[in-house]
DNA sequence: TTAAACATGTTAACCGATTGACATAGGTAC
DNA sequence: GTACCTATGTCAATCGGTTAACATGTTTAA
């Protein structure tokens, strides 16, 4: 395997003048460039990253933490990611809780090992080790961590509370509201208290709640507790489901019971993620801006990295994407 | 940060014999490991990966190339890979080549650069760069690539095989079947053989065949050309879908066309990934051991750091799952 | 008693880049 | 003619480990 050193040589040149035109440093002719271009293409050379982040203190390489990647909503995200840390050059090291702490613990180490360029961490867990300090910064995505150098996130509130608003506009008067996926934390808990708050500055509408427990986040199955949910719930009229996995389920949970959607019961979904848009009816949900959001992460970064400043919390707007589970007529 | 040099003054030793504890060569007593052990943790050691790999002629990571993240099968595969991967110490450098070409060719030199401990290729494109004394094993993921190293895939003949035999077996007579994701290649195509042959293989059947075709991978919009596909071939009453996502957006098409699923059309889908539990009714597939295949995959590579044989090419059985979009009978 | 095996130290080369200090010129501007 | 910019070279340290060669003891076993 060809080194610079080797490109030097071919190229008639120092390893001084080649590690120049490889980062772009001082004063390099045109024909210099080109020779050393020729060099390296002649040799096959791939500079050893490597040696490259141990001399730079500092790695190309991104870590991201998620709890689960079969999750649709955390594999748009990863790629979402994927793509913007490829356009600013950086790679993805990608590790998966499954929502364990201790986990948790030894990938935010492996990242520190690896001298990471940036750390995006979207754990279900609450208890995770200093993150202070790393030399690197750390973005928490849709969680709150007070130990984070940023935060990125969607507007929780404004979500619940829009899919509150088009339940009652759509007729519904016996509200349900369903969270699941790791609601320990923040996000969905918000989500939840912008639907019931909105909801609670209605008249006239009844509304309940119930929370999925899961077991494994990459086990996305949630009918026997969604048969109980509704067996607890009769009478409801409309579903606010935190994740389009949820609602998805729900929707068959429903039929099975003989309830049509959305004639008997009206359904929202949260993410829109591509399972909204497999079911029948699909699925009205609450849009994230998972690619701004990923986008974001990998830009705050880039800005630590090249020292300039970045904002401590970003809040994405989220809206409300209509569709056949709310809505009677098809106009699509 | 501390560094060895560190570790070993705390400690009271040499380099020499924290490195040897740290790489478990060479005597060391147990009172010496544990002052080390000490030592690293009073310092808060995290040893630097970045010379280790320098320095080692190896990197510790796997890279992971593959077409897309959030279609669900890729997603249950580096799910698995990762947590393969994490079980023998290694980590995954992700990319995603949207089936770009250019772009699988830019990131087997970023793996190349990174020095990774092998390759596990997933893409759709045929051309790719040499893949030959890379110096790490490539392994070549449903798909047949010469240059590869190593090659791990499911029987997709037999796959097509059983989904055939499943719907002669429950009724069907003018069968359809519809292929799709990245099937320029080998192992869908495989499957269709598989389909097409064994309808041969029965009297009375008759079979046609289409093929949708995709602007991205990530797309996962099939609906429009499943319609069509519909209107071209009337009187279907079996279908085989070589992914769960098109059987699943098929189970919608044909409900708007007033087609009962079962009793009117049973539709089999390919991959067993959620979606296939998500529909109404829950799609009756053909399950891939992708755990097994991604657990070859990495046993593969570490077999090669070990200098250890490892089998030139694996492939894997599949298995029909039954569920409601064969079936009448609700059983489960 | 003597040869292994065990346990650690010292030293230094090496992995493949980056980077800064300093030197050397040719060209241009004033 | 002096000063400055451009363009490159040389040299060596540095990043933080690994590893081999060799030395020096202490135990243990035959």
């Amino acid at each position: 395997m060809a080194t610079l050193k080797d490109v030097a040589r071919e190229a008639g040149l120092s390893v001084g003048t080649v590690s120049r035109v490889l980062n772009n440093r001082g004063y390099i002719s045109d024909e210099t460039r080109q020779s050393v271009n020729r060099a390296m293409k002649k040799l096959n050379y791939q500079p050893n990253e490597m040696a490259r982040s141990l001399s730079k203190q500092r790695s190309s390489m991104i870590g991201v933490i998620v709890p689960s990647i079969s999750h649709p909503y955390f594999s748009k995200l990863v790629e979402s990611l994927e793509s913007s840390a490829h356009h600013e050059e950086y790679e993805i090291l990608l590790f998966v809780s499954q929502g364990r702490p201790d986990r948790e613990e030894e990938y935010v180490r492996a990242c520190i090992s690896n001298r990471v360029a940036g750390l995006i961490l979207c754990t279900g867990s609450v208890r995770t080790a200093r993150l202070k300090n790393l030399g690197f910064p750390v973005v928490a995505y849709e969680r709150l961590l007070n130990d984070a150098d940023a935060g990125v996130e969607c507007d929780n509130y404004e979500g619940g509370s829009l899919a509150a608003e088009e339940l009652i506009r759509c007729g519904c008067r016996n509200l349900l509201c369903i969270s699941g996926i790791g609601e320990v934390s923040m996000p969905a808990d918000v989500r939840r208290d912008g639907f019931l708050e909105t909801c609670a500055r209605h008249e006239g509408i009844s509304v309940r709640s119930f929370a999925c427990s899961e077991e494994s986040i990459s086990d996305l199955k949630y009918k026997t507790q969604l048969q109980t949910c509704m067996d607890q719930n009769l009478g409801v009229d409309g579903v606010f489901a935190s994740s389009d996995v949820i609602a998805a389920e729900l929707l068959g949970v429903l039929r099975a019971r003989g309830q049509r959607i959305p004639e008997d019961v009206k359904v929202i979904g949260y993410d829109d993620v591509f399972v909204s848009e497999l079911t029948t009816p699909e699925l009205t949900t609450i849009h994230q801006p998972v690619k701004e959001m990923a986008q974001t992460c990998i830009d705050i970064i880039r800005r630590a990295a090249a020292g300039e400043a970045y904002p401590a919390r970003t809040v994405l707007r989220v809206n409300l994407v209509q569709r056949g589970s709310t809505r009677m007529l098809r106009g699509d």
